[in-house]
DNA sequence: AGGATCATACTAACCCGTCGGTATGTTTGT
DNA sequence: ACAAACATACCGACGGGTTAGTATGATCCT
């Protein structure tokens, strides 16, 4: 049985760090968890928080990767934003580990670490923002309301999944397009 | 010069865990800035848990007194969801260390103290999502999209806040107007 | 071809600081 | 005088990280 050790590692301590949290998951638990031991861990990485910023540079990676691929494909801007939700939907769904430590203990990387990871992240919302605001130039976004707040809002709605997403009646695509849908045209009914 | 020892305490608490998180933060640090000592602490709380217990437990009744105050007012369906949205983006920018800890602290309570947070947490959704559900009745609100979902996008939408919002241009109620109008009337424009 | 040498990938045991919590003493208001 | 409201000193457990050592191949020299 051949297994990627490190890559073990990174997995197991990203689900045991979002059900637990990362200051009580301690580096026993993890090697315990994964059939090593500390040593092993430690000859890959220099220290705990290594392990964490590599959870945190898994998600972005891949979520960037997904969005690049749309932005090549010239869409408009409503059609962009729809499939930048839906992909973003989808990889929240498909990291849901990753994800949920993201958020939760993204503050509790050093500095450094913190401002890659943060650097990567705005580059990623800079790619909604500029859609939306190409949108508001076109005429089809509404103006009277600041580009960058739309953006806050729409990953409000967006990253906020991870705290109840569940395989439930509805695929993460799906998901997707309805919360595109909402952010799009809203709760009210358009006659009303 | 009299204080409210155990109120300072909470106080303290919520800024030292929404900065650098509950584990994070040694009940040494608390006591320190709290300028007591252990003897005091574990005089009034019996453990550490219960101080972060006491956070979530000033915010969730906060808010809900809040929302309970619009309720009695009998709005209908719009409005009621607008205020509401208002309602709770002061609260957030009132509470906001507590909010923090809030989201990113609850699931380290233990499963009683968990339970009950949870369920105040679910009572105070049930008041949206009941506003969301009468508007569809009533034929304001779009009848092709889920109302629990809708419920969830709009949580997210103001819940996300906690994690940019500043002191900035905008107070926190003009903040609550946008995202209620985003909410209710959507990104694109009408006469697309 | 095959022994010598070295890099890789670990293991087992341990160190020392820190943590939550407690036991007991002291002060203060009434 | 006596309870309420602390302060002081300390304990046992556990944390991240280190260290010395080792089995197992790959590589190189002759």
């Amino acid at each position: 049985m051949i297994v990627d050790v490190p890559e073990t590692l990174i997995q197991i301590a990203a689900e045991l760090f979002a059900s637990r949290g990362y200051d009580a998951t301690s580096v026993n638990d993890i090697v315990e968890a994964a059939s090593v031991t500390k040593g092993a861990l430690y000859y890959y990485f220099n220290t705990k928080e290594e392990l964490l910023f590599a959870i945190h540079q898994r998600f972005i990676e891949a979520e960037m990767a997904q969005a690049q691929k749309i932005l090549a494909r010239y869409f408009k801007p409503a059609e962009r934003i729809r499939r930048l939700i839906i992909s973003l939907i989808e990889s929240i769904a498909e990291f849901r580990n990753e994800v949920t430590v993201f958020f939760r203990e993204r503050h509790r990387l050093s500095p450094e670490l913190f401002a890659q990871v943060q650097a990567a992240r705005d580059q990623y919302e800079a790619i909604f923002e500029e859609a939306i605001r190409e949108g508001q130039q076109e005429g089809t976004f509404r103006s009277d309301l600041d580009a960058r707040l739309m953006t806050l809002a729409l990953f409000g709605q967006c990253n906020w999944t991870y705290t109840w997403m569940k395989p439930g009646p509805l695929t993460p695509r799906e998901l997707g397009e309805h919360l595109a849908e909402i952010f799009l045209r809203g709760a009210l009914n358009r006659s009303s």
